[in-house]
DNA sequence: GTCTATAATTCGATAGAC
DNA sequence: GTCTATCGAATTATAGAC
């Protein structure tokens, strides 16, 4: 009973809906899209989770993982970040492709960017710089890192999309170094 | 005959789109919300405009109306986009944002928003830096510029709306400094 | 567990009176 | 020029047969 048949069906409607609403968004996707790539009826997707609202919030969870170790190499960090976001963007189920795509429309999703950016960003970098200006610092690194990911994972911009993995964190790398230990005065 | 009545209908018409695109993007605004934000009847949207699409590409028109004389004072270039995305966004009537808004979800805001960064940021970089390595540098500032605008006008993240333009181009500057002028190799 | 049929809304767009 | 009435399509969600 480890392999129910139940428990296949609801595995193809959440991978199916990662991919659709990642794709379109939240406000283009219909039950009815999901339901055909994950060939079922579109009955089922309402069974097995309520609502496309109670869908969406299956499908829209991430966790960003940052590695706990940062301030061992302070000199390193900015790299270090950049290379964390794109391998943990490109390695998870499509959870965050599904939140930046509807961030924009969708109130639900916007809210829970924030509380990935509230709840792991901000404290990350407070261990690193102090409490003090660790808003002001994690509010750039989250600009810097959410426009590459809208560049080359949402809006596909041609340049954007053909950076390699070097090139992001040869590029970004630094200017996160910058945005935890540079002089930000005015 | 200046002040005709149906130029004013039309124009009440355009402004309360720009507002309702800007703040709930495209797929959720409907002519009858536009038209009851404009008062005035719903057919009379389809009546001037066309269609919905065609109401939505007047409004979201943008232009980026960057300096021509960046290279002036190369080592304030970063510095002076930095100040002049800033003051383009907060003073055009709401092209920008309800581009931004719907680029996530809508091919058409999409394209526009390419668009712009192609036949605009994209020359003025290349006269610069040159056009070997302009469209990676580009694809850099494009990627910082629209975080920015995304998390503070779209997102409306806390600590990024709540700085002030000095914080901005203090933090944000060097950033593009970097992008035009440092060494990106990996 | 699965699917058919359909209820209940909502939306874009049109026709036509005034 | 403006508004009423409404069409036709698409959507989420439900009821109930099998």
């Amino acid at each position: 009973m480890a392999e129910k048949k139940s428990d296949r069906t609801k595995a193809a409607i959440r991978t199916a809906a990662r991919a659709v609403f990642a794709s379109v968004g939240y406000e283009r996707a219909t039950i009815r899209d999901i339901a055909r790539a994950a060939d079922i009826d579109p009955a089922m997707v309402i069974r097995y989770f309520g609502s496309k609202d109670g869908l969406f919030a299956d499908s829209a969870s991430f966790d960003l993982s940052l590695p706990p170790d940062l301030d061992e190499a302070p000199n390193l960090a900015g790299a270090r970040l950049a290379a964390h976001f794109i391998t943990v963007w490109e390695h998870d189920d499509g959870g965050f492709a599904v939140l930046l795509r509807s961030a924009a429309s969708n109130p639900v999703a916007a809210a829970q960017i924030a509380a990935v950016l509230g709840e792991q960003l901000l404290p990350a970098v407070a261990a690193l710089v102090g409490p003090q200006d660790a808003p002001l610092r994690a509010a750039l690194i989250a600009s810097q890192m959410l426009g590459l990911a809208l560049t080359r994972y949402v809006l596909r911009l041609g340049p954007a999309a053909a950076m390699s993995h070097d090139e992001i964190v040869a590029g970004i790398g630094p200017t996160l170094q910058f945005y935890l230990y540079g002089s930000l005065k005015p």
